[in-house]
DNA sequence: CGCGCGCTTGACCAGACTCAACTGTTGTGG
DNA sequence: CCACAACAGTTGAGTCTGGTCAAGCGCGCG
């Protein structure tokens, strides 16, 4: 269960030397269960996590006692890598399914700079990617009707999970309440409900149990209308291995 | 009219050759007129901006005709770092006041991964810092009310131009026009309007030509309800300085 | 088997949007 | 230097998306 990599295979061809540094980076594999909280906001951290299964999600508590979640963690995420920066944890992170994680202590990614220069670059496109996914869903939250948010995070789901094998025929497993999907999408539960039953009235998609199918994915994107972001694979800044 | 290098000065204490090497990144320094456009979406980009002086906005348009503005820049911030990792700029950049910038190939900047690997670090740090900014706003556009999402860019605004001096008893220039200001909040120019015409009602805030004093930080400060951030200085995972 | 969590649905409400008109300010060219 | 156009700000009336409150249902887990 070694972390997936694919992530920074698509950002540049990795010599042999870096998908060795990268898969030992982390400490040995840990196990979390459902709803369990790997990090609370307010605490001290000392690392990272490389989440190489399951779902896991971001998450800070409003003053008006709402809760945001800021981000879906599928296998291949770093989870909590922005912390490194504070001296205390700024959001939490909770299991959504059984997880397999290894932890990266900062001090060991810190060495990356002075022995893998190119690696570290690579960790600096992978957040930049980060920052730029948030910018456009920002600029979604604060402009979008709800339906159209919520074919965006359906969309998004299908564009995820394929590259991991999850999505068959177009379906997939939602192992998300419709709560956090709300809390994702910044609606009310009750909301999304209504308009997740109206796109299964209308044949866009179909629910059982916790599970979904897309069927109409064209109406969807026409719905959803999401930008296409395509990252440069290896751009001629990237320092040389080494 | 050089690069404010305060920002990078609060993340760690840089070793005289680092001030000299962030200094020395930049082109020689450029000209712009409000209004002008230095990036535009879709084009091709080489480098990012360094910003000296003046204002700037981040920005995309959307399939509905909206334009969201994902950031407002000051002096010392850089500009379009995101687009580094992409073919095409993801986003525009707009003067909003007449500019000082200076360019940064991302050739010349790439270099910095083997050539002073700190800084590197710091920049990912820098990096990071804008990533939590983001989440945090996201947080807040997609849960608060119009009214706690003005008072946020207030004092937002108050907290960034606090250090370049640009504030006098609580009072400083809004270079912004309400509509800029409604782009970058996720609402229309004429509920911000009634809402800082509420807040002038109310005391809190006095407006005159297009300048804005705070008369009741504390009521905002309750209003907005914004998480504090303490980013941490210099931490022990940093690559030593060489 | 029953309890609780998550899902569903209805009735009602309100914050924010739309459309539209009017005012004031800026800036620009004749 | 004035006249006019374009833009920014202001205000009102009416609408609607999405939120709130509340209640019932059903599946899955203990």
């Amino acid at each position: 269960m070694a972390y997936p990599i694919h992530r920074y295979q698509a950002l540049a061809k990795l010599t042999a030397t870096e998908e060795k540094t990268l898969l030992s980076l982390g400490d040995p594999e840990q196990h979390h269960r459902r709803h369990d909280v790997l990090q609370r906001e307010g605490q001290p951290v000392r690392g990272f996590y490389l989440l190489n299964a399951g779902w896991a999600i971001s998450s800070i508590d409003l003053p008006n006692g709402k809760r945001s979640i800021q981000k879906l963690h599928l296998p291949g995420d770093m989870l909590g890598t922005p912390n490194m920066v504070l001296a205390t944890a700024a959001y939490r992170l909770t299991a959504v399914t059984d997880l397999v994680t290894s932890f990266v202590p900062y001090r060991r990614f810190g060495e990356l700079f002075r022995t893998s220069p190119r690696l570290a670059a690579l960790f600096l496109m992978a957040t930049q990617l980060e920052r730029l996914m948030l910018m456009d869903t920002l600029a979604m939250v604060g402009n979008a009707t709800a339906r159209e948010r919520v074919a965006r995070l359906l969309l998004d789901l299908h564009n995820r999970l394929t590259p991991l094998g999850e999505v068959v025929e177009n379906s997939f497993d939602l192992h998300l309440t419709q709560e956090m999907m709300s809390d994702l999408l910044g609606m009310t539960h009750v909301h999304l409900n209504r308009i997740l039953r109206k796109f299964d009235c209308e044949g866009i998609i179909r629910r059982w149990n916790r599970k979904i199918k897309l069927n109409d994915l064209d109406m969807l994107r026409r719905t959803a209308a999401m930008p296409f972001r395509k990252p440069s694979s290896e751009p001629d800044w990237l320092p040389d291995p080494s």
